[in-house]
DNA sequence: GTGAAAGCGCTAACAT
DNA sequence: ATGTTAGCGCTTTCAC
């Protein structure tokens, strides 16, 4: 029940000005203080303990040595790496963080992005900007140094770390084809965020590129990341009319709902149909049959998106790496085996146009 | 890269005195202004997009609008529901959290308990308490307000909301007497962690209750709740010479590890050995074999937490309630059948005293 | 019903 | 090398 030590306590205790033992709390100030004095200020602040009271340092100083997490949602398994992986290096600098959870709503993250900046967070970390982010680009208006990380912005030039989508599509691709594949559905992402977008149009020129009929690969696009739109939009591509033989899905929550549906449907994977995710979610990771996917780097983007907020910090004019892409690797499990009769040897009869939904 | 709009600007642009600005914005403030110049001020405010310098306010009210969240590691998947629970009550009141990870390290912990009182959080949901919390008695020096989740502090009467532990046990260890198990290993954990030590002491009363002689039934405890631990312990229980038919794991995590060091050594869950859990962690859930474990309720506890904590925080002297247990629900699915052989079939010679390591 | 003034705890420009 | 002073933006007591 102590009342909270201030600096003019210190100041009573030790005889020196409050500015004196301001200055001697101040570890990067060269303020020129006797060693002496700094020693004893210091020993009696922490005797007394003294906690600098950021609120007050920060009206001051205009920094309040926080800033703000922008994610989806951290019940998402993608997300908690990607935390950890700021703290890593905020942490040690002296920042906290204060986490929001969007949902992916605009409204809410717009709301949310208001709670950061009335309290004076020193940059932003935004895990969950749409292509098109109407509150970003308000931050910048208010001088709030953002870097989004895992999805990026379009237009507005904010520096961004994300995954190289291209490439683990590509990937997957390839090794689909490779196992022989030709008819190849896509269960895409949200095309509102970045990631559900590049990965489809990453799946429509690899297929092009690979020689791919487009009339033979399908695309549904889901309206949320996760394992219950991978059912529904599962069943959709099976219902579609167009045959295939494995379903690339844009990520690894998409792919649990789709094998989940395909089970339903009485169909094994992947005997029946070959099924790949993607990000490599640690809690996938256990699961059968385990997944053809590709695996992100969670913590590093984190640890990226960080390190390029502090420079920003530090010096706001600083030449900071606009896109930092993050590499990519393919992980081959168990979830993706040949074609058990090549999509191409069935009637052309059967084969419509595919039905392609957007977000 | 415009400047925040301040009070001060407010009042410029309506003519009227910083302190009736600041009455007009006040929502709960019934000071006598007239409903026209209330309305006015406010359409300014909104026009000119400001937003009230919380940094400020709280300097002057001691009040920042900000909790402090303090779990164990985020990457963990029983907290982020949590962490959900407590922002589904807070944020509608205007509370944001900072978060942050103690990774069960006592000093870390330590001193990021005072990186949220200097940033002045008007209270602290502490999900990572130790049994004994040195950091929690000095949070209540200071006079800020603390509730513990998922575990609770002794002997300093500290609100918490922890799920009923013993109960859990008593349900899953029934479970494992009504399917004909007479020795039965437990895998206990933490024993600083209250969670750890509560199950251990359930269990050998629970067991002795069932007539289970203690002999029969070995324990190990683990140093931290986890899949590494989990296979570590389980080696050392299946080498201490002790058979037993089934092992009851203080937690999800620790069983998944359990599982694991069964496999390796060539025995089936459940064939070979019955292996339950406690929480049942939702990715766990797809996990083959499907666990039978206890169900807790994770953003329940941390709805009621936070719903003491703000009762807390409008009046510190409310009488809350002490002791929230949340009902735990015994899940039964595939990793619990009959022993093979029932133990107590073994030859008596094999028997020897139970290893017990307390952490 | 509105204005004036003080001050929360701190830092920094300016004195000495 | 240390003290003085002003003020960050807000709330709130007191005055009128």
């Amino acid at each position: 029940m102590t009342k909270r030590v201030t600096l003019k306590d210190l100041a009573k205790a030790t005889g020196f000005h409050v500015s004196t033992v301001s200055r001697a709390l101040d570890l990067n100030s060269r303020s020129n203080l006797t060693e002496e004095v700094v020693r004893h200020i210091r020993e009696v602040a922490s005797e007394m303990g003294y906690r600098r009271n950021r609120l007050a340092s920060g009206l001051r100083t205009n920094r309040t040595m926080t800033i703000g997490v922008v994610i989806p949602d951290i019940t998402n398994a993608l997300f908690p790496p990607i935390v950890r992986g700021i703290e890593s290096v905020l942490e040690p600098e002296g920042y906290a963080s204060i986490i929001v959870n969007t949902d992916n709503v605009p409204e809410r993250e717009m709301r949310l992005v208001d709670v950061l900046a009335e309290r004076g967070v020193d940059g932003i970390l935004h895990a969950a900007p749409m292509r098109d982010d109407e509150s970003i680009v308000r931050l910048r208006e208010q001088a709030i140094p953002v870097v989004t990380l895992n999805r990026r912005m379009e237009a507005v030039p904010v520096p961004c770390v994300v995954n190289d989508e291209a490439r683990g599509i590509r990937l997957v691709l390839e090794h689909l084809y490779g196992e022989g594949h030709r008819s190849i559905a896509h269960l895409a992402g949200p095309q509102a965020l970045s990631t559900g977008n590049v990965r489809l149009e990453a799946f429509r020129s690899v297929g092009r590129e690979l020689g791919l009929a487009e009339a033979e690969c399908p695309t549904v696009s889901t309206v949320r990341f996760d394992e219950d739109e991978g059912v529904r939009c599962a069943a959709e591509l099976l219902d579609g009319g167009v045959p295939f033989t494995a379903v690339l899905c844009a990520n690894d929550r998409l792919a649990l709902g789709a094998i989940r549906l395909l089970r339903e449907r009485g169909l094994t994977v992947p005997r029946n149909m070959s099924v790949t995710g993607f990000n490599d979610l640690q809690p996938v990771r256990l699961i059968e049959p385990r997944l053809t996917t590709v695996r992100v780097q969670q913590f590093e983007a984190g640890e990226a998106a960080a390190r390029i907020l502090l420079e920003l910090l530090r010096n706001p004019e600083a030449a900071v790496e606009l896109e930092t892409i993050l590499p990519v690797e393919l992980v081959i499990r168990d979830s993706v085996a040949p074609p058990a009769r090549a999509a191409s040897a069935r009637p052309a009869a059967a084969r419509k146009p595919p039905r392609v939904r957007r977000a």
